[in-house]
RNA sequence: CGGGGAGUAGCUCAGCUUGGUAGAGCGCUGCGUUUGGGACGCAGAUGUCGCAGGUUCGAAUCCUGUCUCCCCGACCA
């Protein structure tokens, strides 16, 4: 990036991202996505082309996910892109929510015509009776599935979860972290008693604090939504909140418990265990590609992508060392070989995914290219490794000139626990790093006062009991906003509410956010 | 919708004020030297200068119209 060089020679810091996170954050993220060839813009206006090293991020986040959701008794299903305008002029809060981001379909055909220059115009003709709304979540019509489905206490519960693109017509966009079009599961469930979809809310709440901790090593603060940050529709709203590296709060998963709101405005009714007519408990839950944004944004260095390893498209990458040309087919049949032996093992459960790049580059080259990409695990073999029986072993998790040569059948060896200690490693700079930038604040003017630094500032925690419009006023003022209340801090210690002063034993963490 | 900016090679952009054969860097292809910290040399390919009109002997350049994109606001459950 031209504008930054000049600044990083005069440092003679050399590191593979320009700019730095330090220089320019927002540009230093798209310069990661760029340089790991995650992703890039599409022609089509706000959306994103998945490139295979992202797209595989997805696929492993997908595939493990839906491990936890199948064991808890959730099955997938799939319900159609396009949704009849009808259904959202039933459930008029949550359609209310979205229509402002509504992409419509109101013709279903085209018409050409030939110009004189040889060129054709292409016109929409054919336009619909009712026009079709392209899901910007799948509520309304999966809804409408559940009514049909539900007629005895016998039917439920229904736990259906769908994997699946949702569109919302964004004003401004940034990739992973807030696309036009995006993809994600949604979960939506149905219970006979409000207490069962409670339980259900806070379940899924667990699973992705879980997996997103286990899995992404990203570690979160659960919580439950105030009222002006909830869901439109729903009754309580419970989600994770991940820190970034600017010290900026990512929503990355959601939980909401719709109580009847739904169900009476859908007719989701059934006849109960005392043949009486009654209205189901609902509960919809999704996480979606900006889970990548937030890996991106917790993990990546001035290098570029830290993938941890449980979710890396590779763990292992080998590089051959190829400098004789005598010695090039031995080098790469010891390659292939470590390949082979590497992949019958396994990690968590799954075959190791081992990559040897065999492409005629410069070493150079191949080396920084699996830093930016973020694989866990390099390794590099060449003629001397041969005859010394060794492997050239890099971590991601270290500098990018750490190197240790160890013998190949202790590599062997220990290649699974240094994968769960990169995996850890991350986790716990992530974590040291959120909590070094959360505060307790009690005092008003402190709590004014921190918003306004000059560097961007962390999350606070006060005691909170103020009312929503409070709530948006400070909001509005300081360009932040109530993350969560905070889980198992809500019951605590009585102290004064940071802003009316009221006894209170609740708390709420505030931050900006994206 | 308000304010600002930009459309020229795959990418980033110069050239436009003052009209005269279409340019640079990166990337790409080939050959050679290289390869464990991001290589180098030589040779080569690539354009409807957003689109449509106009002025002119001649337009990337001047004029008119039009389309698109980007940035700052508003918006983002």
């Amino acid at each position: 990036h031209p504008r930054y060089t000049s600044i990083v020679m005069a440092k003679q810091a050399k590191t593979a991202i320009i700019p730095t996170r330090e220089q320019d954050f927002p540009e230093w993220y798209q310069q990661v996505i760029k340089e790991a060839d995650l992703a890039e813009n599409s022609e089509t206006r706000g959306c994103m082309v998945i490139k295979p090293w992202g797209y595989a991020l997805w696929e492993n986040i997908q595939q493990q996910l839906d491990q936890y959701l199948k064991q808890t008794g959730h099955q997938n299903a799939y319900f159609p892109l396009l949704i009849p305008i009808k259904h959202f002029e039933k459930e008029a809060e949550c359609a209310e929510g979205f229509a402002t981001e509504c992409a419509v379909v109101t013709h279903h055909r085209l018409e050409a015509k030939k110009n004189d220059d040889g060129t054709t115009t292409m016109t929409p003709a054919g336009k619909l009776e009712e026009p079709y709304v392209i899901r910007p979540t799948s509520e309304t019509i999966i809804g409408a599935a559940f009514a049909r489905w539900t007629e005895s206490y016998r039917d439920l519960p229904l736990l259906i979860n769908q994997w699946a693109n949702v569109m919302r017509w964004e004003m401004r966009t940034r990739l992973f972290l807030r696309t036009a079009e995006f993809l994600w599961q949604e979960g939506h469930t149905a219970h006979e008693t409000k207490e069962q979809a409670i339980k259900e809310t806070a379940l899924i709440h667990d699973i992705y604090e879980e997996f997103v901790r286990d899995h992404l090593a990203i570690p979160v603060v659960p919580g439950e939504k105030s009222e002006a940050e909830r869901f439109p529709g729903a009754e309580q709203t419970f989600t994770i909140e991940a820190m970034v590296q600017d010290k900026k709060a990512v929503q990355a998963g959601t939980s909401h418990f719709l109580g009847q709101n739904f169900s009476k405005a859908q007719d989701i009714s059934f006849t109960g265990r005392d043949n009486t007519i009654q209205h189901a408990w609902t509960t919809s839950w999704g996480v979606s590609t900006r889970l990548i944004g937030t890996l991106i944004m917790a993990h990546a260095d001035d290098d570029g992508l830290i993938a941890p390893p449980r979710i890396a498209p590779q763990q292992v990458v080998i590089v051959p060392v190829t400098p004789k040309e005598d010695t090039r087919d031995a080098v790469i049949a010891a390659c292939d070989e470590l390949a082979k032996e590497l992949r019958q093992l396994r990690f968590h459960g799954e075959l190791l995914r081992v990559h040897v790049d065999k492409r005629d580059l410069n070493g150079g080259t191949k080396k920084w290219e699996w830093v930016k990409k973020g694989a866990p695990v390099r390794i590099e073999i060449g003629p001397r490794d041969l005859d010394s029986g060794k492997v050239c072993l890099q971590r991601r998790d270290q500098a990018p000139t750490d190197k240790a040569f160890v013998a190949k059948e202790e590599f062997l060896g220990d290649v699974l626990a240094i994968l769960q200690q990169i995996q850890d490693e991350i986790l716990r700079r992530a974590t040291v790093f959120r909590d070094a930038n959360i505060e307790d604040c009690n005092d008003l003017d402190a709590f004014h006062k921190h918003w306004s630094a000059s560097e961007q500032p962390g999350w606070l925690v006060t005691p909170w009991a103020g009312t929503r419009e409070e709530e948006e006023e400070l909001s509005k003022t300081h360009k932040i906003a109530i993350r969560c209340l905070p889980k198992g801090q809500q019951d605590g210690e009585e102290a004064p509410c940071v802003l009316t002063g009221k006894p209170t034993k609740a708390r709420a963490i505030w931050g900006r956010s994206y």
